[in-house]
DNA sequence: ACAGAACACTAGCACGTGCTAGTATTTTAG
DNA sequence: CTAAAATACTAGCACGTGCTAGTGTTCTGT
């Protein structure tokens, strides 16, 4: 049951004998374009049928193959998403990701980056699917890159603010999340904030720029640590190091995302520095970590459903108008106030 | 140039106008079978010939679709790989499958887990893409589930022990990770060493029995902590209140993982402990927390490629036979000595 | 010089589905 | 009561590729 020829010579059976659109049509009693419809949802068939049809379709275990959909429309209606599972942010932009397409009625395909796998190589797999459009989450490749690709297939970045010249892109405002940082901060009386500048991430710039707006603002120091390394754990780690090495500690800092403050606080509570009651710390984010009890860490929110859902629209508009001016979509922010930041003490 | 006629009623031009083998062969002056030769790497043409089609087809921006290749092969060379993004120890895996499934050559699909798309609805997309093989990461379903899937096609559960009876999986070898961890703790001088057990997740009871068998046999007392949650940060915070308030706070503590292990260092940090002098630490994992330089972490290392390559393999074969009885596989592991395990003070 | 093999290529069907265009049968409208 | 319209289907091509079976042309060995 459910066999079909075989035309290899060496009468190996190779094809898998998944049940197809003919197998359900004949077991149903119907021809196989009526199965198409019921499974479209069209109209044009009777209740009946239709219940034939789902029941031999549930019987054979009957799954439509993805591959000869994608092939036979006119359009694929799949969206391709690059991410680097080394990277924790994207995880919780993937989930929304699901979520939204799906409300839109796209099919999303997961591509990763890996060691030996770059990002042209996800990509090209990604187009390999005929994918309508991609989303490229905190992509790293150069501009020049970039602008060919535009040229090849709609996309849109995620998290990294491109030049409005290149694509589209979407991320956090993160000028306006580093002000309510500050903000928040300088209303607790602090006055000596430190901010901790990680330069070789791709949207430091527009981070720094909103802590100093905002310090100038107040009239306060702007005091900014540099660090050569990225948002990580790590990075928070050599931040708290320069921090320490000082002969005045600022009272409060605010840190480039989250991950960097976990670093900062934990390296600081090692040299016997307590957070939050000798010094206040913020982040960037609201990611998992921040949650955790024992960090509480007060941070900037950024909704990655939001994010999802501006990025995924943008992306549809282009896909049905490739001739749009390229934009810098920002989503909003909020403060996420815990117990990381404390009024200054006096 | 490179348009092709559009069915369409409307006169939209739908498909996009990528171009096809037919393309790349009309350009290279050859027939399109030739151009399919020359992209499988057979032999059969001339240098020429090939020449020819590859600057055909680079100056088409050529790609296969991989849609149709998969439709029409007799065997699809895909598996796929099903991840919850939540969790972090499924990403390290997921870069060494990229590596050891190019190396087969299959090629890869993600299909990820998300608050509205269950892990069913994750391997129903992959059966859709006709995958020969999936691989089941850190897998919830349950064991009925399993056992009925396995029925419908070749998997492997990764990271999650079955019952022999149901499936094939693989994961690290628990119960000689935590021996080698009491080993090491008891080497040091620690006689008071704490477990924190999170009963909820799946292979608990395989690395507690480690930690029973190898107590026994150094003849020390068998300090189980019992918790409720999962393998989290938040659960090490958990353990770490439950440990404060006893009279007599173990010497060493084996985690059951390095998340849980850092939420158990922060967590009685901010209660004015100090790890590792007066209490040492083991984690479970060598995931990349474990080497940040405020935890540096000793903990049990599994090597992702090898598990993934090991996940691979046997997927392999059952595809090639189906009848092969499932069966356990337990990757090596080994300890990686770091600065959170010290001597016990006196 | 001639058969056979090796080479360089082309023809045409098939994969499973979506889409448009049909064909009966039943229902509705005047 | 007849024509038109709606309903419930079926027929057949097409998507882009892989595979087997060809067809000519050039090389080999005797």
């Amino acid at each position: 049951m459910g066999e079909r020829p075989v035309r290899n010579p060496l009468g190996i059976a190779l094809k898998s004998n998944r049940a197809t659109m003919a197998d359900v049509a004949k077991l149903a009693g119907v021809s196989r374009q009526l199965v198409g419809f019921v499974f479209q949802g069209k109209s044009g068939y009777s209740p009946e049928a239709a219940a034939r049809v789902h029941k031999a379709a549930k019987q054979l275990g009957y799954r439509p193959n993805l591959a000869a959909q994608s092939l036979r429309r006119d359009t694929t209606k799949i969206i391709g998403v690059v991410f680097d599972p080394r990277e924790s942010s994207p995880l919780e932009i993937i989930q929304s990701l699901y979520k939204v397409s799906a409300k839109n009625g796209y099919e999303v395909i997961l591509s990763a980056i890996a060691d030996d796998r770059d990002e042209d190589e996800a990509i090209h797999e990604l187009i390999g699917y005929r994918c309508e459009g991609l989303i490229l989450i905190a992509s790293r490749l150069p501009t020049e890159k970039l602008t060919l690709l535009a040229s090849e297939i709609p996309f849109i970045s995620v998290g990294r603010q491109l030049d409005s010249s290149i694509a589209d892109s979407v991320c956090s405002d993160g000028a306006k999340g580093l002000e309510l940082v500050v903000d928040c901060l300088a209303s607790k009386g602090h006055t000596d904030i430190a901010y901790i500048n990680a330069t070789s991430m791709l949207h430091s710039e527009v981070r720094l720029s909103g802590f100093l707006n905002a310090t100038l603002r107040h009239g306060l120091p702007q005091q900014v640590i540099e660090i050569e390394g990225d948002y990580t754990e790590e990075s928070g780690a050599i931040a708290a190091d320069i921090l320490l090495k000082k002969d005045l500690m600022p009272t409060a800092v605010a840190c480039s995302n989250d991950q960097q403050a976990l670093g900062l606080i934990s390296a600081l509570r090692v040299a016997g520095i307590s957070v939050p009651s000798q010094i206040s710390v913020a982040g960037y984010d609201d990611s998992r970590v921040a949650g955790f009890s024992f960090l509480s860490l007060t941070t900037v929110h950024q909704d990655a459903e939001e994010l999802a859902e501006m990025a995924l629209n943008r992306l549809i508009e282009r896909i049905s108008d490739q001739s749009l001016v390229p934009s810098v979509l920002l989503s909003p922010v909020s403060l996420v106030m815990r117990k990381s930041v404390v009024a200054k003490s006096l």
